[in-house]
DNA sequence: GTCTATAGCCCGATAGAC
DNA sequence: GTCTATCGGGCTATAGAC
């Protein structure tokens, strides 16, 4: 049974995961993860023994759960490239909140951020580069051309989330994601 | 005359600059810009009043001029538009030192840094997306495509400098360099 | 203009009561 | 499992000697 007065695991992950989006790994102090989970430090560390790293690294792990969720799992299934491509790019749109959202591979690989969260994020990045590729080439693209466009895609996302906040304007990201299946699968 | 014991303006922005680059406004500690620059604390807060923000204002505003320098420069003379381009895609290699470094506009656009220092960077992003856009319709590319274009150049820049550090490998953005001028001006 | 020394605060992390 | 209270240390910033 569920313990209705305590916070439960799902929400409390995605509370820390809140934090360590805006303001990333060096930013999310204990004072605000313990504020925005409504949860004392002490408490944290109950959960969480291996203290800010831990959480970091459960969050991370969170993520890439919601990340196939909404964005790999249409990929290996059935329907056209095509289709299956549009559902990922819609998955974005929710994933990164219409561009909204930073992403933890753009605040999580900056120099102050421990290995232990670096690397499997590096991992998380490839697996998805390569997810995109399969569909591309099933769309009769050869494979070396499949893999530039896919991790071209994954560029402009990245780079679309950058620009988009440091404009404070989300039409960058919009603007990708509007042309991202058309770019994949154009024409060699 | 200048006092040659002492260590240079411009030699002390460029030393400051290093340390915000790779870890971003909340990370750089005034112990780790202490060391870097050879300076006690007390010797910074009296070059710069404003302490850490007043630093990181400088910094940007050196990197602004770097950057008109190496990137735009070359957008106002005489030549091809094709030549113009080339020459910017050399500047940004230099300036982000093939990939390595990060970039302003990313670390300093996430939440905790001060607005003083995030208005003015997005006018800079905005500036260097119009500059080339400029030259774009030099091409003959009509305005509003010259200026997708444009800014899906920025985007790509930005995203290719992050996936290199996520990786650490900076393949994704010397691909991004490689087809910068063709993607460009590429037929309609 | 640079230094050493330190104030005052917030950091990550822990002790121990309940 | 959660709390309050606290530790030692690093943080930004300043005082004051030279």
């Amino acid at each position: 049974m569920a313990r209705p007065e305590s916070i439960s695991k799902s929400d409390l992950l995605q509370r820390l995961t809140a934090v360590f989006r805006s303001v990333g790994y060096e930013g999310a102090s204990l004072a605000a993860l313990s504020r925005e989970t409504g949860l004392a430090k002490a408490a944290l560390y109950h959960r969480f023994p291996g203290g800010k790293e831990d959480m970091a690294r459960c969050v991370l792990a969170e993520v890439g759960r919601d990340m196939r969720g909404l964005v790999f799992s249409g990929l290996d299934g059935e329907g056209s490239p095509r289709r299956k491509l549009a559902v990922m790019r819609d998955g974005l749109a929710l994933f990164y909140a219409d561009g909204e959202r930073s992403c933890l591979a753009d605040l999580f690989s900056v120099e102050g951020t421990p290995a232990t969260i670096r690397t499997p994020l590096a991992g998380g990045l490839k697996a998805w580069i390569a997810a995109v590729a399969r569909v591309v080439e099933e769309a009769g693209i050869d494979p070396a051309e499949a893999a530039r466009r896919s991790e071209d895609m994954v560029v402009r996302v990245q780079g679309a989330l950058v620009v988009s906040r440091a404009l404070g304007d989300t039409r960058p990201f919009r603007n990708v994601l509007a042309r991202l299946v058309d770019d994949l699968l154009a024409l060699p």
